[in-house]
DNA sequence: TCAAAAGTGTTTACTATACACCCATGT
DNA sequence: ACATGGGTGTATAGTAAACACTTTTGA
């Protein structure tokens, strides 16, 4: 210990930028801070990294607290470590995005905490640094998704070509089409055709596929094209 | 003030994964760590974030200490915060990696810390997880060379096309065709040829080129194909 | 019968890759 | 003369993108 000691401490944070698709576009979860500085502006949702804990069960711990919902696909996004990004004190703080089904997650938990589910196309303004997380962290996604097809993170457990073309339309904010992009999907050997249709979008029925659940296959191949 | 300070406080350090190349090869700039835990053990350059400090200008000051460089390309990698990865101390590490040239840096500097350029190929063990730290910086440089040109960072200001392309080939550990790797560069129009020819690789000599000073064009294609 | 999505096939354009070939010149 | 890298051109293959067309069925 003696060699560290003379250096300074810091309050290291976690904040995740929760994302989770309705509707044919990508959401955010904010909520309205509930402490100075900044009480009531729209913040990410956020905690303190604690004695004994990584930051990955920071970030866990977190989500939990907030949607109630564990085992959620969650990446690193980067580390935010301005002296003054937080007016109040210096806080270092570790940005997580996390993928989560909407109609999954407890809308108690959301709503104890006065969250609200924002479109990506229209956020409002966040305290400090987190629109440059957010901004991040969609980039992120964006290459995440590029190279693994997100799907079952985002959508049920079951669901058509139309849906996860939206939902990837929704990802990187243009449109796909709608022949080629079936082909390029189901060349990646990744789903599975159930014997089930979707009859809401379609009078004709659209079958609707699974995730095989192999290993979550990576760098099979490119789906989108940079 | 008042709702943070229930919370606890952490050691937060950068280390450097610093990067030169030298006949055909990557090399990574390693030291024997000066006090305990591991005394003597292979490490990365590093240092604490002290207060009023962000971790980039932390990252710039380590690397002025130990190479004498300013203005350096250097890029975060990563939070590595397992509350076990240093076993003397709680200390969160934000990881950066830089690109250097390694004809410029401050001999004298290095030698008095005992440091020592390893090819990328031949690593020693490391400490902690600083074995991690390089991969995913490697994984990091990858992704920037691939989308960006990467060359007066690790070259000299004036390089022939025959050393750019070796030094791809180091980034990328595999070949490239001499012909196609010449055209795909070149359409990218970023590089000026200079009237004087490298006349040490071959007998008909090879022209040098600079690359052009505007702004440092991003995305403008792909370099290498993932 | 029409609209709308499902699903399949075809055509075109582009680009990565392989490789042939001439050039210049020191040894 | 020949070996070596410099530099250019071309042929092939694979893939992205555009789009035509057929299927199905509720309204």
């Amino acid at each position: 210990m003696k060699h560290y000691t003379k250096h300074p401490k810091h309050f290291v944070a976690v904040d995740c930028v929760i994302l989770g698709y309705d509707e044919g576009e990508l959401c955010l979860l904010l909520y309205p801070r509930g402490f100075e500085p900044s009480k009531g502006a729209w913040s990410l949702m956020g905690g303190f990294v604690q004695d004994g804990e990584s930051s990955d069960n920071a970030a866990k711990r977190v989500l939990k607290q907030t949607i109630g919902l564990e085992d959620i696909f969650m990446q690193q996004v980067a580390a935010f470590a301005n002296p003054d990004r937080d007016p109040e004190a210096r806080v270092i703080s570790l940005a997580y995005y996390a993928l989560v089904r909407m109609d999954e997650h407890d809308k108690a938990c959301v709503r104890e905490n006065g969250a609200h589910w924002w479109p990506i196309s229209e956020l409002p303004e966040m305290i400090f640094d987190h629109g440059k997380m957010v901004e991040q962290a969609l980039v992120k996604l964006q290459q995440e998704a590029g190279y693994r097809l997100i799907g079952k993170e985002l959508l049920a457990d079951k669901f058509t070509l139309l849906q996860l073309r939206k939902l990837y339309e929704a990802i990187f904010q243009r449109e796909f089409d709608p022949g080629n992009f079936r082909k390029k999907i189901l060349s990646l050997d990744v789903l599975e055709r159930l014997n089930e249709k979707d009859l809401s979008e379609s009078k004709k029925g659209a079958f609707y596929y699974t995730c095989k659940n192999e290993v979550t296959e990576r760098g099979l191949d490119r789906i989108v094209k940079v």
